[in-house]
RNA sequence: CGGAGCGUGGCGCAGUCUGGUAGCGCACUUGACUGGGGGUCAAGAGGUCGCCGGUUCAAAUCCGGCCGCUCCGACCA
């Protein structure tokens, strides 16, 4: 390897962040001159961030084809008809990138690549004989969010490795999708970054189950709702979870005043009873629909659920005009004389008991109102908010609730792109059949940052081995002769090793250097100075550890190895 | 797209309320001293104060519009 020189490096280290960094990745990653912003969620990578870069890439790609999977290529730019084909043109809108060739064509930057994997396959693949296939790639995505954030968290522009699976049915489907999810494991471990597998919903992607790997960090965007004791972990757009114990009532359907109250809270107070007795209205346009969504007053409604206990695309809430319009009363809602075609609602209401609801008359509410006999709905179905201290449903114990950032996804996709876009095979019988599709999702930078952030201290970074730009930060001290040659032959030495040696060889003061070489992170610093050569002696100093030690110059190479393979176990 | 904030040399900021000279720290250049945890002194270079328009004798500062960036929400590797 050369030998990198402080002096020669494209960029710089910052004695102050920049102040639109927020996280600690971020501002280290701008602070030691790593990265630069061009654009909101568009970043530059200087020579030391695209060594690591390159570095993640080959850990993913040796783990990928570790299970199965042929690295190859698809295109970053497409006809948008593609994604006509599979429907998602509308329904990813926003998000895509559109431009127009000069033919006026209109082209899209692709955000994902599950339509031109699909086409490859109806191309490519005829026969039973062929499958299974894994195929992956790391191409640079283009996504117009609508808010980019975090630095490298959510950016428009960003390396993706993704991977697409093709098998015959589900039994084959699971061996791909079982060595994928390994790799995964593998890969983060590898980078020196810890995630848990959450049950996550499969969003714009589609498909029928997917699972994130998930960092668990105070500035990541996810909610994660997870079980200390039996492991459940779940996004909280799809956590499961037990409600608390119902407290309805038995008894006629009687209407109570209740002036001015218009929350549960409030409404819970008034009577003094607790949530679990009171039932809860919330207003959604449902793919254009106005929908009366029925939940126990002590939970949230979860949109997501809803979504999908509905079959829906999208929902929201309704505006408080929509509310009117709908002939609803906001604050005194109640769902008897709602045509239970517009009405969904969540298993807590169902089976409480008699409940506090509204009378659909301002200032009043009704009580002992009872589902099955004062009114029912065309759909029941869980659509109710994981909240930590909520019980899990597989163990009974509290949930607790972290923030995490998503840094890959596995999806079960079935046939969701195959049958649309009518990609088939022939199975053994001669019958044309639609193959199962998985995919598989990392954010190459976003684990650079995630790495970051789970390895840093108040200094600065602690790159993992693994992933280190640089394996060896030399400090040079002092300029005499004899500094010079030691430093000479002992990088030289390591980099005919092939570590990545970065030599400091500015004329600074030795603060400015072991600041820097603590900001930027080399998993090993080795220090050669006038003081200590007169001993016959350098220092290594591991970044991680506290203390440093000196040894012998003639042992220095030998330590240097020894030192950094002790961080390798 | 809703809410909040910010745009002044490469980075961090003051100046804006109350219009008149663009300023500080760091970084950068040159020289000297210094030399093991961001050193000292001296001399420099670098900014149409985000953009456009308006008010005014005069605008970084007041008014209007636009653009950009960040954060909180709705969305995702």
């Amino acid at each position: 390897m050369p030998v990198a020189r402080m002096s020669g490096l494209f960029g710089r280290t910052l004695r102050e962040a920049p102040a639109d960094a927020d996280s600690a990745n971020h501002q280290l990653l701008l602070r030691s001159g790593l990265i630069v912003q061009l654009a909101a969620g568009v970043y530059s990578f200087l020579p030391p961030a695209w060594t690591t870069l390159l570095k993640i890439e080959q850990i993913i790609r040796e783990e990928m084809v570790a299970a199965g999977s042929q690295e190859m290529r698809m295109p970053a730019i497409q006809p948008r008809e593609l994604w006509e084909e599979s429907g998602r043109a509308d329904s990813y809108g926003p998000v895509l990138f559109n431009l127009k060739d000069r033919r006026d064509r209109t082209m899209v930057l692709a955000p994902t690549h599950e339509e031109s994997v699909t086409d490859l396959f109806r191309k490519v693949v005829q026969s039973y004989r062929d499958l299974p296939q894994s195929v992956f790639q790391m191409q640079t995505k283009f996504r117009d969010e609508p808010r980019p954030r975090g630095g490298l968290v959510r950016v428009r522009e960003f390396i993706m490795k993704d991977a697409y699976t093709f098998d015959v049915d589900d039994d084959a489907f699971q061996l791909n999708y079982n060595a994928m999810r390994q790799a995964y494991y593998n890969i983060f471990e590898r980078c020196g970054v810890p995630v848990v597998a959450v049950q996550a919903d499969s969003g714009a992607i589609g498909g029928k189950q997917s699972e994130e790997f998930i960092f668990l960090t105070e500035i990541g965007e996810d909610n994660i709702i997870l079980c200390s004791c039996c492991g459940y972990a779940a996004n909280q757009e799809r956590a499961e979870f037990t409600p608390r114990e119902a407290a309805g009532t038995v008894g006629e359907l009687e209407d109570v005043e209740t002036p001015g109250v218009t929350t549960i809270e409030g409404l819970a107070n008034f009577l003094g009873i607790p949530a679990q007795s009171t039932a809860k209205a919330a207003f959604f346009l449902v793919d254009g629909e106005p929908t009366f969504a029925v939940i126990r007053g002590d939970l949230e409604v979860n949109e997501l659920k809803l979504i999908n206990a509905l079959d829906a695309l999208e929902a929201r809430p309704l505006l408080p005009e929509e509310v009117e319009e709908a002939g609803w009363v906001a604050g005194y809602a109640s769902p008897i004389g709602v045509d239970p075609a517009r009405v969904i609602a969540d298993p807590s209401v169902v089976d409480a008991g008699g409940l506090v609801a509204g009378a659909n008359r301002v200032g009043m509410h009704a009580r002992n109102v009872t589902y099955g006999r004062d009114w029912t709905a065309a759909t029941v179905a869980d659509i109710g908010m994981a909240q930590p201290g909520d019980t899990c449903s597989e163990c009974d114990d509290a949930l607790e609730m972290r923030r995490g950032i998503e840094l890959g996804h596995i999806f079960k996709l079935g046939a969701r792109y195959a049958e649309p876009m009518e990609a088939t095979f022939l199975d053994a019988d001669g019958e044309r059949r639609t193959p199962i599709m998985g995919c598989y999702g990392i954010g190459v930078e976003r684990l650079m940052a995630a790495a970051v952030q789970a390895n840093h201290d108040d200094l600065g970074i602690i790159w993992p081995r693994s992933i280190a730009p640089y394996d060896v930060h030399i400090v040079p001290l002092g300029g005499s002769d004899d500094v010079g040659s030691a430093v000479a032959s002992i990088e030289a030495e390591l980099a005919q090793l092939g570590l990545n040696v970065l030599t400091d060889d500015r004329d600074e003061r030795a603060g400015v250097k072991f600041n820097d070489a603590d900001l930027m992170g080399a998993p090993l610093r080795i220090t050669i100075g006038a003081r200590g050569l007169r001993q016959g002696q350098i220092e290594l100093k591991l970044r991680h550890a506290a203390e440093s030690s000196s040894v012998p110059i003639d042992d220095a190479v030998t330590a240097a190895q020894e030192a950094l393979a002790s961080l390798d176990g």
